[in-house]
DNA sequence: TTGAAAGCGCTAACAG
DNA sequence: CTGTTAGCGCTTTCAA
């Protein structure tokens, strides 16, 4: 068994209490005892119970993370940005993957309630009702991150989508197309599907440009759905010379289309995609895209769920909301009159 | 403050033993008390303190994880599929990002023994002094995964490096290659290094295939060292006509440099990749790739490692050696003679 | 400055 | 079947 605070304390020949003080670094603890204590929690390779430590201080420093799917560019790069802040802070992180299985998700929770967790990071919003309520009643600080649910009772560390979208088709208006087509997400998540989608809307509509409802379609913000509507608007007749995707992985998957159908990006269809994931740079052309601040992303869901966590009356009952960019690669050309 | 199973037991007008007995699902409970003491629970919001429950069981049902980026394909699926398996055993997972960064890495060693984790899986192999004598004095389950540290106490969950890297060198020898380019990863690795390395040099050794020193280049397994190395190499003169790359990054970073010159894959120049990532169906054209049962290894790495927890006695002296194969898709082709 | 002892929330003998 | 009680390994009054 691992030796514990009474072993240390009967090898350094003073009590438990002294133990603990130089354990917690209190003074009043006399140089020479200090010495002993130390030299002998060396010897014993002693490491404090973290578990008991948590009962009696009724605090883990552990952070629940649910994540959507961890093999997804856009997730990884913020977990690890999460991570990454949460480790200086003494933090650490359990993490959920779930994969559209809210009974996982809702399992999960429930342990991270049994773990007393302090604090949990919320990155999905199609949040099922069972769930809805279960975080509802649960008295440990909940963060939304990169998402908005519906009910607006928790902080969101999110971007603008309405606006980044509106500007992201502005763009491919701005360089002279007509025929913008769109790979929205899902339609019941308000941030990533709604406000995306309209945002594509209005700036059609503010611009005059003409929306055509062929060219509109959904799918689940991964690579293969991109694919598949890609292929679905290229039977369009006449077929869009302009497309915005509303995720990087998305995007991706419909310039594969593209060049398996032997047509050429930006050539023949322009793309913007949305996120800046790593895979921008991946792909060949680069891919433009409205990127999110990933990384402040992660970072500040992190500072402001711990926050939360040490000070329950401070409550900033207003989203926080970073800015978006639009950083332009080589995936989009202006459009030319077909000769 | 979240209620306690005393606050159950006193509603129920029950003792806890009672309770406690109702949580872990013993029989010898008359059917009328259980049922009262669940209602109690339901009305409570009761969930039983897991702190308080490892410290008596001596259990904490937790799984630390060294993973060296999470942002990589390849560990970001693995870590997808241990998290999986560990979900399915009622593990949960403690995850640390070490980036190169060793002092984190003994940092969250540390936590992980603090946290009295119950086994410990560990990504990368590139161990300092600290953290190798660290482990070894550790009294928890340790298990590598896709990679084998040097002193070969532990069990690791990999593949045969040396017959994949060989496996793959053949198949470009077999299409006609002469001039094949290598680009590895850091000899300071024995798996991912040096016998991928080796399993190189053989198979051009065995097929009479000159070895050119200027075709051989070492990098950090990463895209963008894929890229800097690629442009190294096709200042050669001759240029190589074929390329191994031991990382899927790598290879895709090889291939967006060749196509920044100009140049195309395959027909100017045939990439072979090594993990069988995402990435592989992601890039145009699709890069063949050795493939490692990343899933599996995953899964089994779990596996073993509660295996290891639940009977201490138990110990495959032998590391489990899991089964590569190479996964033909659009990147190579037959090496013809210049026109 | 130091130590004895009372919990933190739960499980597990041991009685009844 | 059910309840009493003694810890699990630590921190924290309260005294000395």
């Amino acid at each position: 068994m691992a030796p514990k605070i009474k072993d240390v304390a009967k090898k350094a020949g003073v009590s438990v209490t002294t133990v603990s003080r130089v354990l917690n670094g209190e003074k009043y603890v006399k140089d020479d005892l200090k010495a002993k204590v130390k030299r002998a929690i060396d010897e014993l390779g002693y490491a404090p119970s973290h578990i008991a430590r948590s009962l009696v201080r009724k605090k883990t420093n552990l952070i629940g993370v649910i994540v959507p799917d961890l093999t997804s560019s856009f997730y990884s790069t913020i977990l690890s940005s999460i991570e990454e802040t949460a480790s200086l802070n003494d933090y650490n992180l359990l993490v959920c993957n779930i994969i559209e299985d809210t009974d996982k998700e809702l399992k999960y929770l429930n342990v991270f309630k049994e773990m007393r967790v302090d604090g949990i990071i919320i990155m999905h919003e199609k949040l099922s009702d069972d769930i809805r309520s279960f975080i509802n009643k649960l008295d440990i600080p909940v963060i939304f991150s990169s998402v908005r649910p519906v009910d607006h009772k928790f902080v969101s560390v999110i971007i603008d989508d309405y606006e980044a979208a509106y500007d992201a088709t502005r763009y491919l208006i701005e360089l002279g197309h007509e025929r913008i087509a769109f790979i929205g997400g899902d339609m019941r998540d308000i941030t990533s599907g709604q406000n995306r989608y309209v945002g594509y809307r209005n700036a059609l509509k503010d611009h005059r440009v003409r929306t055509v409802n062929d060219y509109i379609r959904f799918g689940d913000y991964k690579t293969q759905s991109g694919y598949n509507l890609m292929k679905e608007l290229l039977a369009c007749e006449p077929r869009p010379t302009a497309l915005f995707a509303v995720s990087d992985d998305m995007a991706v998957g419909a310039m594969n289309c593209i060049h398996d159908h032997q047509l050429k990006v930006p050539d023949d269809i322009s793309i913007i995609g949305f996120d800046g994931s790593q895979l921008t740079e991946l792909v060949r052309p680069r891919l433009s895209s409205m990127e999110q601040p990933i990384q402040d992303m992660g970072k500040i869901t992190v500072d402001t769920l711990i926050e939360l966590i040490s000070d329950p009356t401070f409550s900033p009952r207003e989203d926080l909301i970073l800015g978006h960019k639009l950083v332009v690669r080589d995936s989009c050309r202006a459009f030319q009159t077909e000769r």
